[in-house]
DNA sequence: ACAAAAGTGTTCAACGTACACCCATGC
DNA sequence: GCATGGGTGTACGTTGAACACTTTTGT
């Protein structure tokens, strides 16, 4: 099936293309989340499209044909936010018919993590800012369903990987650390344990430096040992568990 | 981005489409597991389109524009297998701008399990057949690479849900089921544990009946209680292990 | 001096892992 | 009676969870 249809609507080579297969539109999403005052955020814009006007939405577009689905992301988060190299990981597709109101586009959503201080927006058009997360209440298109696939996607991936520091600053203090896994996760930990858990992976270098001007007693600061980190093997899985 | 791109291409009142954002073709590939003799086995049909004449290619198609995914997801499963009701997951979203010779298609892989004794393929058109997964070498199109992420999502899949029963006969030997584990994950396991693990879930039902005809001393056969399992709740997940 | 958070250890239960022998059946 | 896999239990080490007091700083 895949082939016949395909070689029926060759517009590729200049024909055009009166088959229904290619009236559906393809779009990425990106779903970028921040770190800020010990608060979960993300980056919106306001859309201004009917039925949606006014209502925030993701950094999303058409992927052109003659781009890889990874240069368009990287393509809209440049032309959105005027920022280079943004790592970002594909969390899913979303596509029902109705989900977009001009037309059928199916959309695949990617998500980031960035430092907020350390990576400026150099444009704002579109009232684009961060969000606190638990703030929003509704969102233009089916964006809040994509908002939910990624949070949720975001619990289990910072628990695998230590791709949530990129969130806080270089050098953090171990309640940084504990307060950021609290936020995203939604729920408390005790202290004792958390550290411990921290300490017994060996990837926190101690900076010897402490923090200033907080009022109580200053925590050390640590960094993260990306190196070291990049050369232990992951381990695949952790065991049948229903 | 996404709004006024789409705006102008508002190809759904009638008018041509002239940009090339809807020259991106969407499709779907399906990717279905079964179990025979031991071996993990997939669903392929024969590819007839060049230059991928005679290699092998998951079951896939054309979205359509009126269709939701999941919808073409069934309508191809269908129309390949004559099986309906088949319960897909999707996998990921592959979207290289050559990985399709005739024109630029992205395509979101979805996977399933099936027990091919209780299966039963009625209609068997471009030599639809169960392949073993460990002789395949070569496939059309990035479809191994497809059914590589496909394997990946089973392995881990398995061992947090009791999906890889699905691919089991409605009763089975503990043998049966360490065998399927040891398959998928490719890796031996110890039989005392991996029945101590199994019982302890207290998810298995002793059926009171023995296996027959084998060469040896009889094992017993168990059936999955899926009505407990439906009201176990899950957990969310198993903690920070980078 | 007081408030606030830093820093630190032990105990217990649960779980994963390693490991060896007798038993029931078919041939 | 022999080959094949079924069925079983223990010991140990690791890990996660619960839990309280002293220390250091700013105000």
């Amino acid at each position: 099936m895949e082939k016949s249809t395909i070689i029926s609507s060759n517009h590729i080579q200049g024909e055009p293309a009166p088959e229904p297969e290619f009236t559906v539109g393809v779009s990425v999403d990106c779903v970028i989340f921040g770190f800020e005052d010990y608060k979960l955020k993300v980056l919106l814009i306001k859309s201004d499209m009917l039925p949606y006007e006014d209502h925030w939405s993701l950094l999303g577009d058409i992927v052109n044909p003659d781009e890889d689905i990874d240069a368009a992301v990287s393509r809209i988060v440049k032309d959105r936010t005027g920022l280079n190299d943004v790592y970002m990981e594909q969390v899913r597709t979303f596509g029902k018919v109705n989900r977009h109101p001009k037309g059928r586009v199916i959309t695949t959503a990617y998500c980031s993590l960035l430092n907020i201080r350390h990576n400026e927006l150099k444009i704002l058009d579109n009232e684009l800012h961060w969000h606190d997360v638990q703030e929003i209440k509704e969102m233009a298109f089916d964006h809040m369903e994509i908002l939910d696939a990624c949070r949720n996607w975001l619990q289990y991936r910072v628990q695998k990987h230590p791709l949530g520091l990129r969130l806080l600053e270089t050098e953090f203090s171990l309640r940084d650390l504990q307060l950021l896994y609290e936020t995203i996760l939604g729920e408390k930990m005790d202290r004792r344990n958390f550290r411990k858990k921290f300490f017994s992976m060996e990837l926190l270098i101690d900076t010897g430096i402490m923090e200033k001007n907080v009022p109580h007693r200053p925590g050390k600061l640590y960094r993260f040992d990306y190196e070291k980190y990049g050369k232990t093997k992951k381990k695949k899985w952790q065991g049948i568990d229903f």
